[in-house]
DNA sequence: AGAAAACCTGCACAAACCTGCATTTTTTAA
DNA sequence: TTAAAAAATGCAGGTTTGTGCAGGTTTTCT
């Protein structure tokens, strides 16, 4: 059998069942093991397929959508300061947004963390990543900020209990706390709050002193608020009153 | 022997078989291997082979697979049926796969439909098109798969009743029914048939007659065969005993 | 935390390959 | 017809490719 014809196999496999394990077709080719892992890693160099642990998938199914990220810098730093809180074992409560995905490209990956999030894209991000559980609460998914909401999400929310919440907001305020403008977000925001243990709420520094039209939570319900400044910066004094800045 | 007659001789073969070895050649035309070679790479610049090493390939069955999705053709046909099964206000359940996803795609826009899902990328699919409401069923995310799946996610899909249910599968067979080779994916993809009034397999033809390690359902505890094939069509007569081809 | 499976790297060896050259066959044209 | 030119073939050599195996490492699962 000629290299190529094993190839055309393997792809039409992929194909059609979207998956296969290198030990199935190593028997069905009756070649070593080595040689198939040789043929998917090269099938996978030229982006036919896609390589992962034990086997191929079909790359066609996973193709996600990622555009530019605004203040992608800043970002990252945040993501630096919010990474420092994990601690391995972790059940982490993490929401939506592009400041949480940046955090959550960076988590160190020696690290065994269970993530429960409501956010399908944050979801997508995550399972990119082998040593980290995903749970998806579900529930009615809502169009615009794609993520789970409505009675049964806060539900499930209700049944769970993480030790630590990562936070993105569209407002924050020293007096007025953090707040949104669409009210499914925040009904599902509050429940994510009061199921963890702890609060860190993330922002880049453009947000600060900016109030929405519905309250979320009061700044002393947080326990950590993290943007790009250091945390002597004189924006962050009023909140440090209330808070632990980052 | 003519140098003419045996490259006639090659191609013949190549027709015939898709493939030749070198070696076999060079025994059967008794010349040297380096003949046969220089034969190959003539016939392969004039792009009628496809010379390999050891050999050569029919190079008609190598171009067709550069297609964005594999079979969007018979994709097609198959979407166009399944949306005939849709009406307004419908519960659908959907699951994951190519298959799927091109249904979704051309879902017609002006019916107002409820899809129920466990598949990540079929919900973010279906949540580009307004009119459309989705509820996405959580659980702990498989990594592979992209869907959620174990107890949380059996439990979930027992609270609910869906009007019909598009599944896709990657194995198919009159006797043996559906299979699938994911021990995770069956249970979910079980639950799913329970759950739902109605069930509509879709499949390409080519997955016809293949079984996989665990069994899903058998033909007559489905209600719908879709493939792209008309449904007079002999390969589909075994199925039109246990349930209704389309 | 430990075992099993999958992985990678380097190596060895055979098969296939290429290049250049000598020999044979075919073609061309005087 | 025959000699020169051109093409085709086979061979020697050195190179590349494909494959399997040994070993040590990483990943996964429990």
């Amino acid at each position: 059998m000629l290299k190529k014809e094993r190839q055309e196999y393997i792809l039409q496999q992929i194909n059609r069942h979207n998956k296969v394990l290198s030990a199935d077709l190593c028997t069905k080719l009756a070649v070593s093991e080595d040689t198939v892992r040789r043929d998917l890693h090269e099938l996978a160099g030229d982006g036919k397929i896609l390589k992962v642990h034990g086997g191929a998938l079909s790359n066609t199914l996973y193709q996600d959508t990622q555009g530019e990220i605004y203040a992608r810098q800043e970002k990252a730093i945040i993501a630096a300061k919010a990474v420092s809180l994990f601690e391995e074992g972790m059940y982490i409560m993490v929401g939506g947004g592009t400041t949480v995905r940046e955090i959550l490209k960076i988590v160190p990956r020696d690290l065994r963390l269970i993530f429960i999030t409501v956010n399908l894209a944050s979801a997508t991000e995550l399972l990119n990543y082998t040593n980290y559980e995903v749970i998806l609460l579900g529930g009615k998914v809502s169009r615009h900020t794609r993520f789970c909401t409505g009675g049964d999400t806060i539900m499930n929310l209700a049944d769970v209990r993480a030790d630590l919440c990562i936070l993105g907001t569209n407002a924050i305020d020293a007096e007025a706390g953090i707040s949104d403008s669409d009210y499914e977000s925040v009904q599902v925001k509050k429940a994510m709050i009061k199921s963890s243990e702890r609060v860190a709420v993330v922002t880049i520094s453009e947000k600060l002193g900016s109030v929405e039209r519905f309250h979320i939570s009061p700044m002393n319900g947080l326990d950590y608020l993290i943007t790009e400044l250091p945390p002597a910066h004189e924006a962050l004094q009023d909140y440090a009153k209330s808070c632990e800045v980052l």
